[in-house]
DNA sequence: ACCGTGTGTTACCGGTCAGTCACGTAGGGA
DNA sequence: TCCCTACGTGACTGACCGGTAACACACGGT
């Protein structure tokens, strides 16, 4: 039942075990992010998951109640790391939405267009997980709507005469660009394009 | 081996037989398109196709080589209707591109602005199937390149200021209406605006 | 009347899946 | 010293996976 982990305070032992011998929780988490991104979900099972951890299918069950408990964790931890690089392009150019949106459509274009990108972790999930009863589920609806959320925000901030549409147009493009990644297996995909895409739809909805 | 089915001049007795008893294969090819398009393609295994189709999986063996066979025979379906779909659209609106993308866009929000609608077929067997030596992946990835290829020769025909540009960006979309379609379970969700941003976006390339 | 084709049925194979049990051990704090 | 926590190990369950073997039957064409 994933317990919390009574983090104490560290004397210096600690900090050279944690050098050395890092946590199975979180040598699970690592192994777990990378299979799961690369292989995909239903590919990947959790003896695979503990054995490539350098653990245990036993070990693994003291850290997780069930398979789909790690799924949830990985998509909340893939949640987390993508609102921290979006932050860090809104706060880097804060009070200028269209600077924002440049540079998010910059990292965008580092993430995807790399020979390794396998798009979005949350929307692969959201098309490997049918059934709606998956704890997954809220996770990748919730980080969906508040991308949609956030993106119209920055279309009124920069007082686009149709915000909404602006906004959900910006979406349907950064998402292309994700989805486009894995069926142009090249990093020379449409994908490519999509700043220059933005930048115009910017220009014609702000003249 | 998929024999080619030696479909021998129909006597009355043939049509009548084929009214009431489609033959299994057929079966199998319709119950595998709901289900894979449903559930997910490792969702559902071969057993399940079979007697959700009304037959075992011994008639299913009978009439395909592997599993991974009828995936590829399902993707191949899918692109087939894909394409018939899309040839009726430009030949409804011979010589004007600009009428032909407005009736694809059209197309497309009929397509993924339902409540069952569960995005591409292909797109979804592009995020499920990771091994590069399935089947499946030729046939997704040149569907995939077709479609640039299209949307790219569009653009042209409208004489674009960036042809390659804006095929790219009106592909963005309409893949991006495919993904959202399944991250947002609403039906109203970004894809709404996606014909809006393409007749944007060629307005402002055509200026 | 005969045979080939398509189909149904049952049982089976080896492998993998998620998940559990019982037991052993190493190390650190009190 | 003692104990508690974290971790490792191997065997196990029951279900399901893709795929196969052997046998039976119904029907249509010749």
């Amino acid at each position: 039942m994933i317990r919390p982990r009574t983090m104490q305070v560290a004397g210096k032992k600690e900090v050279i075990r944690a050098q050395t011998k890092e946590r199975v929780r979180d040598r699970i988490m690592r192994t777990a992010r990378e299979l799961f991104y690369c292989r995909g979900i239903h590919a990947v099972g959790v003896d695979t998951i503990a054995s490539e951890a350098g653990t245990n299918k036993m070990s693994f069950y003291r850290n997780f109640a069930s398979k789909d408990e790690l799924v949830a964790e990985y998509l909340r931890e893939a949640e987390a790391q993508a609102w921290e690089w979006w932050d860090e392009m809104v706060e880097a150019h804060l009070g200028d939405p269209r600077a924002q949106v440049e540079a998010l459509f910059g990292l965008l274009f580092k993430k995807t267009c790399t020979v390794e990108s396998r798009g979005c972790a949350l929307a692969n999930a959201a098309v490997e997980i049918t059934d709606s009863d998956h704890p997954a589920r809220p996770i990748i609806e919730k980080y969906k709507a508040d991308m949609r959320r956030r993106f119209g925000q920055l279309a009124r901030e920069m007082h686009a005469r149709d915000a909404d549409a602006l906004g959900d147009s910006l979406m349907l493009l950064w998402e292309g660009s994700y989805l486009s990644r894995l069926t142009c297996q090249s990093p020379h995909g449409p994908a490519e394009n999509a700043a220059k895409a933005a930048r115009t739809l910017i220009a014609a909805y702000t003249a």
